[in-house]
RNA sequence: GGUGGAUUCGUCUAACGGUUAGGACGGAAGAUUCUCAAUCUUCAAAUAGGAGUUCGAUUCUCCUAUCCACUACCA
């Protein structure tokens, strides 16, 4: 077979917000793709009409940009999906419900060579067949014996078939599975799969009540059309496997049948089951990608609003599941395109773990700039109250007029980016270089303040005070440390008093940094604040 | 219930049929600094069970168990 340029696709369905296993499904899609040199393609499959999400479709398109996925057909620049079919996108439109029309000659054609069948059994008459067995504690399956005995063009005359089609709406197209025969089927990942069309049940294909295929119909279609040449999809489609082989045979597509990878899911942290957004909730980690509101205004959160890098987002993701087989995990999606192989993804479930999360997030945060940082720090200092100059590359701070420049959140960034996970956890972490204590740790208080340290205290008061302006954080290291050295003074005593002062309680950075950073006058002002708010009998 | 898939430390995972079963997250201990983090060092922690094939099985086969998916005129 002559090789053809790859092509796969993401299918997703606009039915809510993607979750994050579909992105890691739509990333290995796009990996795949990129390394081949081929093209990912967008296809938005909606032709359930009844749960069709007003603007998922949005949330799926601005979730894979975020990722820095961006197909190649699909979608335009913008982000809209292309509708119309062009030079350079001949496969358009990509909404099946857009593609109505293409979808019904090939139901018929099923038929005409004797690979389908209509149906008219109406969705009650079938559901009460369900009950009925279901009370036999057997069940119900429309398959090879069954068939004969419900009411379709395999069982009613002509004339009356001919007549329903005409009067009624509400039959559908079944695939006439064959009887007795093992599909051989090979998937990339899982390797080589048998069964038994017995087992199989005449899937609808195509519903005459909306006019619209399902998804088994509208899929091997559409990736025919499309000339996809690799389908890599969620393992809950493993079992419609052999339909989907059956159908490619049935059209007479073999010679250019995609490949099939079914990946594994992705599995709650704890307990049994695959990931859902109530396990999000509960145990406080997003599983959708960006913040979705539902129609009845119900919130989930999304890793982009919880502080996460895309980036980081994207490498945990690919490391779920698969694996380069060496012992690096931080990789940038360039890296990824490079290294990624199907013979590598894991055929098991995969649990997601939250910690691994954030300390993939924490990876990245580390690998920012202390620029960036302040930057992305400024929008929550805006919030605090904090106005931040972005201009100004020097350090200073005026906490009356809480206005600090860019230069003193930069230098800060600097000191407190190992510290963090977030960019969201720099406030909790640093306030106090913004604004004073406005209280002191009652258990810190009790250890450190008496009036023996309220005696030293006072004497660094006023060796601060002497202090040179010009000095930076290691010459304050020195004059500090020396002086207490000097007094013969317990180093923890006098330092955690200090701390105490500064910060409001015996945690934070080194002395020398708040001093340099804070300023003289700050710190001064901090000493005899707490003196003052602190009585010693 | 039926059909299919899966099974290595708590979790993600590595290991041409021959390794002291490796790494990472998380956990514990220690070191270190003026505290808290960070960092560094160390430690604990796994081949689901049972047969078989083989000189030798985490790796191949079978059985059992457990888990997952599917079993819609949803995708």
């Amino acid at each position: 077979m002559t090789e053809r340029k790859r092509r796969v696709r993401f299918a997703p369905s606009p039915t809510g917000p993607l979750h994050m296993g579909g992105v890691r499904t739509a990333l290995y899609n796009y990996l795949y793709a990129k390394q081949a040199g081929g093209d990912f393609i967008l296809r938005i499959e909606d032709t359930d009409s009844q749960r069709f999400v007003p603007g998922a479709e949005k949330y799926i398109i601005e979730s894979l940009k975020w990722c820095g996925i961006y197909p190649d057909e699909g979608v335009d620049a913008e982000g809209n999906v292309i509708e119309t079919p062009s030079e350079r996108h001949p496969h358009a439109p990509y909404r099946q419900s857009q593609r109505k029309p293409i979808y019904r000659a090939y139901a018929e054609q099923l038929i005409e060579n004797g690979y389908a069948y209509y149906a008219f059994d109406s969705a009650e008459e079938l559901d009460a067949k369900r009950k009925e067995a279901e009370a036999n504690k057997s069940t119900f399956t429309y398959n090879y014996i069954t068939r004969m005995e419900l009411k379709n063009s395999l069982t009613l005359p002509a004339e009356e078939v001919e007549n329903l089609l005409k009067t009624t709406n509400n039959w559908t197209v079944r695939f006439k599975n064959p009887e007795n025969r093992v599909v051989e089927m090979d998937d990339l990942i899982r390797g080589h799969i048998e069964i038994n069309t017995n087992t199989l049940d005449d899937k609808v294909l195509w519903k005459a009540a909306d006019q619209l295929p399902t998804y088994h119909l509208a899929n091997i279609v559409d990736d025919h059309l499309m000339e996809i040449t690799e389908v890599i999809r969620g393992e809950e489609w493993l079992p419609s496997l052999p339909l989907h082989y059956l159908l490619y045979e049935a059209f007479g597509w073999q010679e250019s049948q995609p490949r099939f990878a079914h990946l594994s899911l992705l599995l709650k942290p704890d307990g049994k089951g695959k990931l859902s957004k109530r396990d999000g909730d509960r145990l406080g980690f997003p599983v959708f990608p960006l913040k979705w509101v539902n129609a009845e205004g119900e919130v989930s959160r999304g890793y982009r609003e919880d502080g996460y890098y895309p980036e980081a987002f994207v490498n945990m993701l690919a490391l779920l599941g698969w694996n380069p087989g060496t012992e690096q995990e931080l990789f940038t999606l360039d890296e990824l395109i490079e290294v990624f192989s199907l013979e590598r993804v894991i055929k098991s479930g995969a649990r997601f773990n939250p910690d691994k999360a954030k300390w993939f997030n924490q990876e990245y945060l580390r690998k920012q700039t202390n620029s960036q940082l302040a930057e992305q720090f400024s929008s929550i200092l805006e919030e605090k109250g904090v106005t931040v100059e972005s201009n100004e590359k020097g350090i200073r701070a005026d906490f009356e007029g809480k206005n600090f420049s860019f230069g003193y959140v930069e230098s800060l960034c600097g000191l407190i980016k190992e510290r963090a996970h977030f960019v969201a956890d720099f406030w909790d972490i640093c306030s106090y270089f913004f604004i004073a204590p406005a209280s002191y740790a009652e258990k810190d208080v009790k250890k450190f303040w008496n009036a023996e340290t309220k005696a030293i205290i006072e004497k660094m008061y006023s060796h601060i005070e002497a202090m040179d302006h010009q000095m930076q954080v290691p010459q304050i290291e020195e004059y500090l440390t020396g002086y207490v050295k000097e007094n013969e003074w317990k180093m923890g005593a006098v330092m955690n008093t200090l701390r105490l002062f500064f910060v409001g309680e015996a945690k934070g950075l080194g002395i020398a940094d708040i001093v340099y950073l804070i300023g003289q006058k700050e710190t001064l002002g901090r000493i005899s604040a707490a003196i003052e708010a602190l009585p010693v009998e």
